[in-house]
Parts: structure tokens; sequence; C-alpha cells
DNA sequence: AAAGCGGGGTC
DNA sequence: GACCCAGCTTT
């Protein structure tokens, strides 16, 4: 591309992004440590979803120190139903990292923020240039759909040598003045104008300079990736209650959700029917001899390569029964207390329920 | 190079 | 349903 038309495509983004950005919580941010928070939260998460958690991050963990000082178990609290866990257990091994080798200060070397676990390419071209202006061209999901638009990128969007390309184009395009406000800029027109689907061509400002745009292509790119069909995942849980406690454990052992809180589950194989191994899950949670469960609710969730069908059960344990004591990875939880663990989807969807039907309960009363 | 990792929004 | 999202890490 000719210098002189590099130089019109930069400036025209720029003055649409002045004109036509969002209004978001992490804009015009310029502390180091909050863009951090702002990119890894936005890593595979959409914009709409991280604007909640963004805010209670911030005012819990104010800065570096707060993160390196807290407990994990309050870090995953915060980020719990966000998903991706690993975010959260990588940003406060980073912030220690830096307590101790940066003594607190955020770094300002791409090379050293790239080092940091939990940040890889993208988010430390992202903080390099956003938080200290440096020129590192990012490449996201919206980077690399515009640019596959804008040159007439062929090939599987994910594959090393498209994404090769995709980085070595946006490192070109990208002006050495404002680099955070530009990087920020083609992401903003991949988010609002240039969509996957029917994106609003005749608003962009590089509609004349788009090769899609001028085959009439702009649909068919960038190539679609095939994935395989989500394989489907039946399980039963059951929430135990004794006098007013609810039984829950601890994922200890998995490493999915590891460490998160949730009642009683399993996996159901062949011709178990889920009322049955509910049955069974408490009494061995317990210790107790279970005589019913009744049917409470079913949740659908998905997660990447499955789709789960929950079906979840309640039971009462006779009031006078000598329960197994609390122990490391299950307790006993008062309704109210319930809200001091981390809980993943789920199971949050599990703990709105008896919320709900306990205040419908208590108002009866 | 491919798979695993969560969850929600959208069409 | 399938696709997508301000990706990173492990295998």
């Amino acid at each position: 591309m000719h210098s002189s038309k590099r130089a019109i495509l930069q400036k025209r983004l720029l003055r649409w992004y002045e004109e036509n950005r969002r209004d978001l919580p992490w804009r015009n941010v310029a502390d180091p440590y909050a863009v951090w928070i702002s990119e890894v939260m936005l890593q595979q998460t959409q914009v709409q979803s991280v604007i909640p958690y963004y805010g209670r991050f911030l005012k819990k963990f104010p800065n570096i120190p707060a993160l390196a000082n807290a407990g994990t178990d309050a870090v995953l609290r915060l980020w719990a139903g966000l998903g991706y866990y690993s975010r959260a257990r990588n940003l406060q091994a980073a912030a220690r990292i830096i307590v101790e080798r940066f003594g607190g200060a955020f770094p300002g070397n791409y090379a050293d923020i790239l080092a940091l676990p939990g940040i890889g390419r993208y988010t430390a071209a992202a903080i390099a240039s956003i938080a200290f202006g440096q020129a590192y061209a990012v490449v996201d999901g919206n980077v690399s759909r515009v640019l596959t638009r804008l040159l007439g990128i062929s090939g599987e969007p994910k594959s090393i040598a498209v994404q090769s390309r995709l980085w070595e184009a946006a490192q070109r395009l990208l002006p050495a003045s404002r680099p955070g406000d530009f990087n920020q800029a083609v992401m903003e027109l991949g988010a609002t104008i240039c969509t996957p689907r029917q994106p609003e061509c005749s608003s962009c400002p590089w509609t004349r300079h788009c090769w899609a745009r001028q085959q009439g292509r702009q649909e068919s790119l960038p190539e679609k990736a095939r994935g395989g069909p989500a394989r489907k995942s039946h399980q039963a849980a059951v929430v135990v209650r004794h006098r007013g406690r609810y039984l829950i454990l601890r994922r200890s052992s998995q490493r999915l959700l590891k460490d998160f809180w949730e009642f009683p589950s399993v996996e159901l194989h062949n011709r178990q029917t889920a009322s049955e191994m509910a049955a069974r899950l408490a009494s061995e949670a317990c210790g107790l001899k279970i005589n019913s469960v009744e049917p409470l609710m079913t949740v659908k969730h998905s997660i990447t390569t499955r789709r789960i069908e929950l079906q979840v059960f309640q039971a009462e344990v006779e009031r006078g029964a000598i329960l197994e004591p609390n122990a490391p990875g299950r307790r006993w939880v008062g309704l109210k207390d319930l809200g001091r663990y981390a809980f993943a989807s789920a199971a949050q969807r599990i703990l709105a329920e008896l919320r709900k039907s306990s205040g419908a309960a208590s108002r009866t009363t």
C-alpha cells in the first residue's frame, strides 16, 4: 500500500473514531493497571458482558498491590459468571510478579508485558499502545474481519498464514502517533460498522478503499471457520437441605471450574435416570439414606464444546439426622451465606431459584 | 496445529 | 441450532 493512501486511511478512521466512539468505562483511562484489567476481561468476551464486572473489580481491587494481596477466592468470586477463569488466576499471579519484580509498577516495556501470565500478543500490544503510547498494532477478531475485507485476504482467518499476514498488515497501517486510539478505532469499527453479518458499509470511513466492498463480497469475508457440533451432556444435581442449610462441594480435582463450589452433581450415562442418580448422590454426599428427591428445575447451559442439560432435584434430610461435618471441600451453608462462595453460572441459576422459592415461602408464612 | 477453556448475545 | 466475541495456554 502506498504511504499516501495509508495516511488517508489513518486520518479518516481517527476522525470517524472521534465522532462515533462509544462511551465505555475504560475509555480515557490512562492507568496501565485499569487498561490491563479491561483488556483481560475483554478477551473473548463481549463489551456488554464486561461492563458490570469492570467497575466492581476496580472498586474492590483498586491497584496492583491490592490484587496481589487478595485471596484467590475473593478474586474468583468477583469473576464468577464471566467465564475463562484462568484469566482471574493469571491476573493475580501477574500482579504478584509485578510487585516482586517491578516494585508494584506496571512495566512499560513490551517484552516485559508479554512475559506476564495471561498476556499474549494481543493484550501486550493493547496495553503498550493504549497505556504507554507505543506503536504496537493489535489483531483481534474485529481487526481480522476489518482487514480481511479491506485488503481482500482469503483463507481461514485463524490459520497461522493468515494471522501472520494480518499482524503485518495491522502494523504497517498503524500510525506512529496515537497508536492506542488507532488500535481502538479499528476494533470499534469492527464492533459497530464492519460487523460479521450485514456490515453497514454506507457509514464506513473506509468504504471507498475497501476491497471487499468494491467486489460486493463484504459478507463472504472473512472465510468461516468450521467447528464440529457441540457434544451433548446430561447431568443430574441435587440440592440437599438440612434445617435451612445446604450442602455444597468444592471442585478441587477437576481442571474445569477448579475451586468453584457447586451442588453435588454427576454425569448421566446410558440408561441412568436423573432422579435415581440424584437420590444416590444425595445419600452418598451426606452419608444418609435419602428416601425421596423432588424435581426442582432444569438448567440448560452451553460451554464451548458442550451443551449441558442439568436436571436439578431437592432433598430434605430428616431433622434428627446426624450429619457428616463440614470438611475441606464440603460445607453446610445457610442461604444468606451462600453469597460468600464462588459459584459459576449453572450453580448461580440454581441459587437464584432457591432464593426465589425461599422468598416466596417466607412471604406466605 | 489443534484442543480446551465459559458464558452470553444474536440471528 | 450455529456463529461470534478487545485470546491464552496446553498438548
